[in-house]
DNA sequence: TTTTACATGTCGGCT
DNA sequence: AGCCGACGTGTAAAA
């Protein structure tokens, strides 16, 4: 693997000189035992343990223990300082401006280190609620029969309306459409966009498409005068669970 | 480090050994070429390029690219079918049952890998929403000056409210705490709860906590008879923005 | 910069 | 299992 820049165990004095010299420049990934604080928006504190320290080429800092799909501490993109504190403890210090944030990582001991280059390439994803406003705006009837489309992404006070459709009679209909379950925030978020239409005068109804729907959230549109429509994309249509 | 299982540049035979040895008893770091494929809630591909792999202990699996604090991939606590597919080549298959999912890298040629054991303790996080409601719950007279608190987490159809109060004058009041700046959302939720009890026929009305509020938010709630009452945790104050 | 919404969000807790 | 809400959410797009 060349892209390989080095690994192997690094104590204390090498560490600090290793993170310096690549911090930005190649990804640096550690195992080490340490103690993590952090404050900011909270405030945290991790014990001495052995986690998985990783510094990102683009200055992401990412703690992770054993556990668990998010980190136990992180800083994204953040600025570094590294300092030996004393001859067995280095500290890492990742400093965010907006908002105010600090990670001290205190690593003790020998490290075992490696740094790469990693590739940032991304990735080519489908059936993000984009792709199914993009089905759904080429074929409204899909929503409400017989219905034409008048705009999609259009901006209100109170967010974005997916999509804006007239239908057969000439009523406006808001439409608000989710890639998975609709739940409550989803009638409330089409709630607040068909209210700011009423306000303005106009002759409006709302529409919550989604694949499923939770039952309290089927009552709650009953409620408030607005409609479901299921619908699933195709293309994802077999992995639902 | 006495954590580290082992670590080195493996072929793909040993590769295969290697994680089917150690999955779910150690964590798995590994620095390789590798493909992406992923399908379940959505679907996605990513081209061949040098990744960052981490099997842990508990059956998470994470791909991370060079940049952001996100996997480009991952999978929460699956389950993992190894196999070499040719002589070059190996395929991890991360599966989850419910939503279901697949992940699938496949691993070109040799990677740098380490076996190690990381430490599972948790963190001590101070500021949460919780550790403010806590505050206020002992000392209500900081949101509606005389009142009394009737209640903690109420439950309701739609979600739960966070502190139930009684004023001087004997009316109850439904208070939505939120530990940053207040958004619509937050507006939306307290007015819910407030439309929930109301139908209940009961004399209530809302205020919403926050230490800071949007100027939309802020609009919102009057227009909906709802109130704001600002409020910093004092331990975090001086961190915010 | 502010504000809003999406996300394969993940995760926890309660019904 | 369904459902809701918090999260140091991160991230991107639009005003």
């Amino acid at each position: 693997l060349k892209e390989i820049i080095s690994s192997g165990i690094v104590k204390p004095a090498e560490l600090v000189e290793l993170v310096n010299r690549w911090f930005r420049r190649a990804t640096i990934v550690m195992v080490s035992r340490c103690s993590v604080s952090y404050s900011g928006r909270a405030s945290s504190i991790a014990r001495e343990s052995t986690r998985l320290i990783i510094i990102k080429q683009d200055g992401t800092v990412l703690v992770h223990g054993s556990v668990g799909s998010n980190p136990l501490n992180w800083q994204p993109r953040s600025s570094l300082i590294t300092k030996q504190v004393n001859e067995s403890e280095v500290e890492l210090r990742a400093v965010r401006v907006s908002p105010k944030e600090e990670l001290v990582i205190r690593v003790m001991g020998s490290s075992l280190v490696i740094v790469t280059e990693l590739g940032d390439e991304g990735l080519t994803l489908y059936g993000k609620e984009e792709d199914i406003i993009e089905e759904l705006a080429r074929n409204p009837s899909q929503i409400i029969g017989g219905s034409t489309l008048i705009a999609r992404e259009v901006s209100t006070p109170y967010g974005r309306v997916d999509i804006m459709l007239r239908d057969s009679s000439g009523r406006l209909v808001v439409v608000e459409i989710k890639r998975a379950r609709a739940d409550i925030e989803a009638a409330q978020q089409l709630q607040r966009y068909v209210e700011y239409y009423k306000r303005l005068g106009l002759d409006v109804y709302g529409v919550l498409v989604a694949p499923d729907i939770s039952s309290i959230t089927l009552k709650y549109l009953g409620d408030h005068g607005l409609k479901y429509v299921r619908y699933s994309p195709k293309a994802i249509e077999s992995s639902q669970k």
